[in-house]
RNA sequence: GCCCCUGUAGCUCAGUUGGAUAGAGCAACGGACUUCUAAUCCGUUUGUCGCAGGUUCGAUUCCUGCCGGGGGCGCCA
């Protein structure tokens, strides 16, 4: 089987998800076991397969709708047929207690309580707290992050880190091999004035410039130069030449440039806290020596097409302005590879070297549209097999209070560092006045936690194509769906079990008791974890990862309030609670850890 | 001009591929703390789902056409 996948670039139709959950192994989800559990049922009443439409419902634990579409296919009443399929299911009494005919032909099922204390405990006692492996296992690779050498990072590279970086962790907790790579701008004409200004610095002015992070101020100077002085601009010119020479000289300072860059994103990254290091590195002048490999290729299947002096593909569908064929340009009229080149590259790279069954660009929604000529150029020239998916994993721009784009007080983009220190700055604040007995040194890990937390969770927590509104107030919030109220939670479970001196593992064997009803909602809800991640994976959507954990704290804080733990009736309560507790901070944890947020134990 | 994304409560956002009376949070109002961390909880109030058609038992969801916002459309990446 092929793994699930959004609409592809090509706008193929993804296989139905619910052939995708059917052929999946869910192990918690109790809404997969119960369609499982009728499935039987529906084939006999529609003599084939169909699903059976099972759905979370706000008058039961889930709704069977299957029943309505069926009825209408075979002529029938609806509520004949729901009669039909729950008699051929015969007693269904050991995984729920009601199942209630209403409207037009729902059915209502409430679960029983052993039935979800049993799984409960089954799920949480696997090592992935009940979420199913892949059932195949693929190597992805995700392109993602991408900054430039020396130019500052900004907001724009924080939705592709921060995007990619959870959806590296979500695949990888799932059992897929993933590969990361990072491509930084790190060839191209721009390099003959940069390097000419480093030269001007001295290199060791240049360098430390670089290495403290004022990557803008470089950029702009070299850029100032270059186009106010003319004796520059002609360094520049040739300095271009001689780096596409491969002058060693050249090269050397290239590399410093390099060097001094990627010290600085790592340090970034750090900040961040993602997973990128310089193993990831795929940098453009990786693929210099490709690309007349891939000139060569097109040109021997006769794709490639001489217009207006450049060497180009028309892939077929795209037009511009004027109507005509839209070229993507493989050569320039000057001779030299752009980007639609250094692409398809690297789509080689990945197929033939790599190994990549799929590849995922975390890259901004602008980008559709070449994204969308690199793979037809790909699936024509034959690179990209039919089973090979291409996803475009894209996202919007990050707005300003005024909804406009993102920018400093001097207009510029903002930087990613400062922005990042604020975060944790505004954390520690915050944990200040609320928490001052915290000791300093405690305070300023929590505070990062907090910080970064913050800032990675309102990305991830909104539908990635859609642009988002960047509100320092509202994202360290502790109210609301924000990353400190989920991290509150399992703060204060950690804290239940230092005030109870229990260690978290010994209540790990307990079968819980779920009488009361905000001890039933939890249960249900932890055991959808399996489907929470599952869905974000399907989608490449985190945000949908996010709704569920925000519901798995309100679902907590509710039980918090009404079912005192240490002072609980008797020990088997006592214990019972203890298990959800230590349960609900098992799934917080490992959830925010797979969207690349920590879960501090007090804050 | 063509193409892509987008439009849901005053604000910020969900809405599980077509299901029941469209949900959260913030804001507003009313309650609950000698606490297992009140950084919280409980309750009340909030809608022409941009507009108009179509498909059908049923549409925020699918189709068509408009309107508003953002973006892209040949040698920058």
């Amino acid at each position: 089987m092929s793994t699930p996948e959004v609409t592809g670039m090509t706008g193929t139709k993804p296989s139905s998800r619910v052939q995708v959950r059917q052929n999946r192994d869910f192990m918690a989800d109790p809404l997969s076991l119960l369609a499982r559990r009728l499935s039987p049922a529906f084939a006999a009443v529609a003599g084939g397969e169909v699903d059976p439409v099972v759905r979370p419902s706000e008058h039961a634990d889930a709704q069977v709708n299957g029943a309505l579409a069926l009825a209408k296919k075979l002529g029938k009443q609806p509520r004949e047929v729901v009669a039909q399929v729950l008699d051929i299911a015969g007693d269904m009494s050991d995984m729920c207690t009601d199942l209630q005919v209403a409207g037009p032909g729902f059915v209502n099922v409430v679960f029983a309580e052993k039935f979800l204390a049993e799984q409960v405990h089954v799920a949480m006692a696997s090592e992935a707290l009940g979420v199913a492996a892949a059932p195949v296992k693929r190597k992805y690779v995700v392109d993602y992050s991408a900054p430039n050498v020396a130019k500052e990072m900004h907001v724009g590279h924080l939705r592709s880190t921060i995007i990619g970086d959870a959806l590296v962790r979500m695949l990888t907790f799932v059992g897929h091999i993933v590969v990361r790579e990072n491509h930084i701008g790190d060839w191209g004409t721009p390099f003959g004035m940069l390097i000419e200004h480093l030269v001007d610095l001295g290199e060791a002015d240049a360098a430390h410039e670089l290495g403290v992070g004022d990557l803008d101020g470089f950029y702009k100077e070299a850029r100032r130069k270059f186009e106010a002085d003319d004796v520059f601009k002609e360094r520049a010119r040739a300095r271009v030449v001689a780096l596409q020479g491969g002058d060693p000289d050249t090269l050397r300072l290239w590399k410093t440039l390099v060097n001094e860059s990627t010290k600085y994103f790592n340090h970034v990254y750090g900040l961040l806290d993602v997973l990128l290091t310089d193993d990831d590195l795929a940098g453009e002048s990786k693929y210099n020596t490709l690309l007349p490999q891939v000139v060569d290729r097109l040109a021997k299947l006769g794709m490639l097409v001489e217009s207006d002096g450049a060497e180009v593909v028309f892939p077929a569908g795209f037009t511009n302005r004027e109507g005509d064929p839209l070229p993507l340009i493989i050569r320039k009229g000057d001779g030299g590879y752009n980007y639609a080149t250094t692409d398809l590259a690297c789509v080689i790279d990945r197929v033939e070297n790599i190994g990549a069954e799929a590849s995922l660009y975390v890259v901004g929604a602008p980008q559709a549209q070449h994204l969308q000529m690199i793979e037809s150029v790909s699936r024509t020239a034959g690179w990209l097999s039919d089973d090979a998916d291409m996803v475009h994993v894209a996202f919007g721009s990050v707005l300003g209070a005024d909804r406009k784009m993102l920018k400093s007080r001097s207009g510029d983009a903002v930087k990613l560092a400062s922005l990042l220190e604020e975060a944790v700055d505004r954390a520690n604040r915050a944990i200040t006045e609320k928490n001052p007995e915290m000791a300093d040194d405690q305070r300023a890990q929590v505070a990062k936690m907090i910080g970064i937390g913050a800032v990675k969770y309102s990305d991830l927590s909104s539908d990635r194509v859609k642009d988002y509104v960047f509100d320092w107030d509202r994202m360290l919030s502790f109210e609301g769906n924000t990353a400190p109220y989920l991290q509150y939670a399992h703060a204060r479970i950690c804290s239940i079990f230092r005030r109870a001196g229990v260690e978290r593992e010994s209540v790990r064997h307990v079968v819980p008791t779920l009488d009361a009803p905000q001890e039933r909602s939890l249960a249900l809800r932890l055991l959808q974890f399996d489907a929470a991640v599952w869905d974000a994976i399907d989608k490449y959507s985190p945000h949908r990862l996010c709704t569920y954990l925000y519901d798995l704290a309100s679902d907590f804080t509710s039980f918090y309030e009404h079912c005192p733990v240490l002072r609980a009736e008797s020990d088997s309560m006592r214990n019972s609670r203890l298990f959800l507790c230590d349960s609900t901070a098992r799934v917080m944890n490992a959830g925010l850890a797979v969207l690349g947020i920590r879960s501090p134990e007090m804050m």
